[in-house]
DNA sequence: TTGAAAGCGCTACCAG
DNA sequence: CTGGTAGCGCTTTCAA
């Protein structure tokens, strides 16, 4: 079980030149046949081939490589959390699983880089060795996007902001926020919403705010859906100022439950609008403890169209994070030439309905 | 929406010489002053900091010293599946998060290289610009094992296999699984336990062996529960031979589910030693959907003490990968001078219980 | 504490 | 189709 730290390699270095010399070729052709095979005669190759077979020559030299050509073959993903946070977060694994298989078409490596808003993570993130960035969604005034533009290396954020020489990849948030809540409100059938909002910035502590106003959020994703909401609240003669807005610390269902308990307190509420399918069952949780009856009593929207959210029969947006991922990752990589617009969709179900509650527990 | 993707660099690229030259000293006092700060007085420091502000120089060029150096400040993480799948598993993301820890400490970059065991992944394995490797667990006989320590970099592999020139960090899997069958046959109160066990290499079909012989698995970290649920049984009177396991294609709720409607159609199974949460859950629901009473009519047994094994009352082996992924990476990144020892422990809930059974939907 | 020289391993460029 | 030359930007080595 005790290994030396210091194992010297095995292999001596063998290098571009000594296989050129063992077969008996210029170093040129030995790269042609690495990089360029088509340019190269099969006799040629074979040569090549064999003597570095013989040496043991595994291929060009990376580091050399990208010295040289100023390309790296991989491509970096800027997450604004630390990364144990994009490994939890549901949404942000499919994201990430949609560049991955951009990723694997292109025999591209990825590069995992954390953003915790600290000089150092733009220097990291600048000086990466990646020919491009997939960026998840970030707050507008982020130095981050400036760092970006410098590099000179093709980018793309998901959800934005549009910034200016950076790509994006959206759904239209807003459109799709009022869409949905239009869905729960159901021509007035309800005139009571309270909104459960994705954290914004760096807030530790969720507030509650009454008639909160879209443009004070930093999170593009966020106000985006604030504003589809009050649209939505407008157009159905809702007073918008009443209506409270609880911004979560982060993304999890016992925040959302602990978010409904909250809003719940407010006997009149008879409908919640949560941004994201995670903090909406955590409200239905909280609402099946309290006893109050979905979607009789309480109507609940989500976001995402999570698995579970199916299963627990919740009301939501549906959007591909998978392919949003992969298509802003196929981008960067040159596969495409243009970002595919996303699209979304609202998931009619249980918990908006008036008849038929969710089932709260599926097997 | 449409950016160029051939945007050229807004900065030409500024050079340590060029900065050099604007400072009035040589190239080596900007290396100094980037590498070794302390070996250059304060005067030089402050010349090559103005001159470097001044051009936009941003440091050192990681490719150039990555040639020079043989260091690239990145570790390497070698997932044995497609990255899809890391993101989606439970188990592999908490893994994944404590080396994401570790690399935060260490201001390191944290490479992901999907092993799909074709030749292309262990070349772009073993050509990756990282300083070492943390490699989730794989089989004995592959292959990138060999050119993992051809390539002299530090490595260690979560659950093994024990490769000779490799570290790794595991639980005793053999002496855990015996313990928690032993807790759930509870001293023969049940005698015709079955197991659901994790797919070994690349099973596409699950399929149910009687008497299954570790020694025929090649999956680590598979054989050796194996050998423990094994020796609990032999230990316990009970005859092997008769005892069905049933490989799983994946590791997922449904799957676990599936896999019991299929054990359980033998009325004797009193007891499913399932090894993970995940299946064991679904063993769960399969059980609830038949009526089988948990644990009065059947104990069901899982593995890794995920969040929903507590709340459904499931007994489990607790170990925690996230330390697990920290330690290694500490390890490999040269932070810690030994990989510590993994603990584990047995969970004993109410799935194993005489008494009182999980409770089916917690909110 | 500072500097000059050398060259890491490779590929762009140009020539044949 | 093949090859010579030059040099990517930096750090190691040695010297002062």
């Amino acid at each position: 079980m005790s290994v030396s730290r210091y194992s010297d390699p095995v292999n001596t270095r063998v290098t571009m030149a000594d296989v050129a010399a063992a077969a008996g070729v210029s170093t040129m052709s030995v790269s042609y046949t690495y990089n360029q095979p088509n340019r190269v005669s099969d006799a040629t190759k074979d040569r090549v081939h064999a003597a570095a077979a013989r040496l043991g020559y595994t291929g060009p030299n990376r580091a050399a490589r990208s010295l040289r050509s100023g390309k790296h073959n991989s491509i970096g993903v800027v997450l604004g959390e630390k990364l144990t946070y994009a490994f939890e977060d549901p949404q942000a694994r499919r994201f990430l699983s949609g560049i991955a298989d951009a990723c694997l078409d292109a025999d591209t490596a990825l590069v995992m880089l954390p953003n915790l808003h600290r000089d150092k993570d733009i220097a990291r993130i600048r000086d990466a060795q990646v020919d491009g960035y997939v960026v998840w969604t970030t707050e507008s005034d982020d130095p981050l996007l400036d760092a970006l533009v410098d590099t000179g290396r093709p980018t793309c954020i998901q959800g934005g902001p549009d910034h200016p020489g950076l790509e994006w990849i959206t759904i239209d948030d807003r459109a799709a926020a009022d869409a949905v809540a239009t869905v729960a409100l159901d021509d007035r059938t309800r005139t009571h919403p309270a909104i459960v909002a994705l954290r914004p910035d760096s807030l530790r502590t969720s507030t509650v705010v009454r008639g909160a106003d879209p443009s004070d959020v930093s999170m593009p994703v966020t106000r985006a859906r604030l504003d589809g909401y009050r649209d939505a609240c407008l157009r159905l003669g809702i007073d918008w100022s009443t209506v409270p807005t609880l911004f979560t610390t982060h993304n999890a269902r016992a925040e959302g439950a602990r978010a409904a308990r909250l809003l719940l307190q407010d006997n009149m509420i008879d409908t919640l609008l949560v941004m994201s399918d995670e903090l909406a069952l955590g409200a239905l949780d909280a609402a099946a403890a309290f006893g109050v009856e979905i979607p009789s009593r309480l109507a609940v929207t989500g976001w995402d169209d999570s698995t579970a959210a199916a299963a627990a029969g919740l009301t939501t947006v549906a959007q591909s994070l998978f392919d949003q991922g992969r298509s802003a990752a196929r981008w960067v990589l040159g596969l495409n030439d243009s970002v595919d617009a996303a699209a979304w969709r609202v998931e009619e179900r249980g918990s908006t309905g008036l008849e038929t509650g969710p089932k709260p527990c599926p097997t």
